[in-house]
DNA sequence: GTCTATACACAGATAGAC
DNA sequence: GTCTATCTGTGTATAGAC
């Protein structure tokens, strides 16, 4: 019974995917190597996934959910709350999602009318508060992205010790108070 | 007299390259593509550069160069003048150079092998300085990949404003105090 | 569901005329 | 220096057998 089952399969592609694109990124990662990962062929990867970019979104979905998730609660709390809120919750999120935020990180360069950059553009908006000047933009410009190139750094941090640090530096960098400090 | 010599149209083709490569990325962007751009053959492109790669390669070089010379320079100095030098140093590097950094953004994932990875950990541990936790080097990466990603924003911001912006965030990132504050 | 074979487009690069 | 034509490899995707 070590026979997989369609969805079983399904996943281990999604999988092998992952690793593939995060490591050569998504251009530079082929039907068929994604097939030879996981010893099949390309054909078989294209009966589970209409086309490679069908697989790359569906890759993408639940990480893009969180986030949609994520802005929508955020946008209910007042600013001072919201800020907090939204450092904790998209750290969070790219510790859970790190192998996705890898991918993404070598996707092609966003365009305005991306529906990724969109959300991106929201949490920049949160993060930048009220301040419409260029400091409090750029603060959260390397909050946003810095945080997730510093996640998915090939390191030996368990997300124990990566979460507080994430949370502690974009503090500091976007001129807030630390929270709750360790001890 | 409109006709271009040699020199002038090898620049001309490194500079439409720039264009399309932070555009699209180097994978995303073809010889033809770049040819099409200037109005050229793709034999011409690759009369003037060996390879795709040898025209990335010297599209890259000048700010190589550059953040080499600022690596050398800094290692001469003690840790706190070090890092100050690096931040800001690195900025302007950075501006200088933004429409490169765009391109280097677009690139595959760095490999502990490559040449600019090495270039990219030197700068981190300068930043990191004595301190081997998880906070510091959290904030090395975020400062170092911020600095990049928020030059390389779209936006209306001219240098004189990027500048102390991102100087005076990376400081706040990183636990130092400001330099010399505005007015 | 998975395979082999294949269609088709496009990539990078070369040859040779001008 | 620049071109057209071409070679060769590889990519995504489809057709049809099993």
């Amino acid at each position: 019974m070590l026979r997989r089952t369609g969805a079983e399969t399904k996943q281990e592609i999604l999988n092998a995917a992952t690793r593939l694109f995060s490591d050569y990124g998504y251009r530079g990662t082929s039907l068929a190597d994604i097939a030879h990962e996981i010893g099949y062929s390309k054909a078989s990867v294209l009966y589970h996934f209409a086309s490679k970019e069908a697989l790359l979104a569906e890759l993408i979905a639940p990480a893009a959910a969180d986030l949609r998730a994520l802005l929508a609660r955020v946008s209910t709390l007042p600013l001072a709350q919201a800020r907090k809120c939204a450092i904790e919750g998209y750290v969070d999120l790219t510790i859970t999602h790190k192998e996705t935020v890898a991918v993404l990180q070598t996707e092609e360069p966003l365009l305005p009318q991306d529906l990724h950059f969109q959300l991106y553009e929201r949490l920049v908006g949160v993060l930048q508060g009220e301040d419409h000047n260029a400091q409090a933009r750029v603060a959260a410009i390397m909050v946003v992205v810095g945080i997730a190139a510093a996640c998915t750094e090939r390191s030996d941090l368990t997300p124990e010790q990566l979460k507080p640090a994430l949370v502690a530096v974009a503090l500091r960098a976007l001129g807030l108070p630390a929270d709750s400090p360790p001890g």
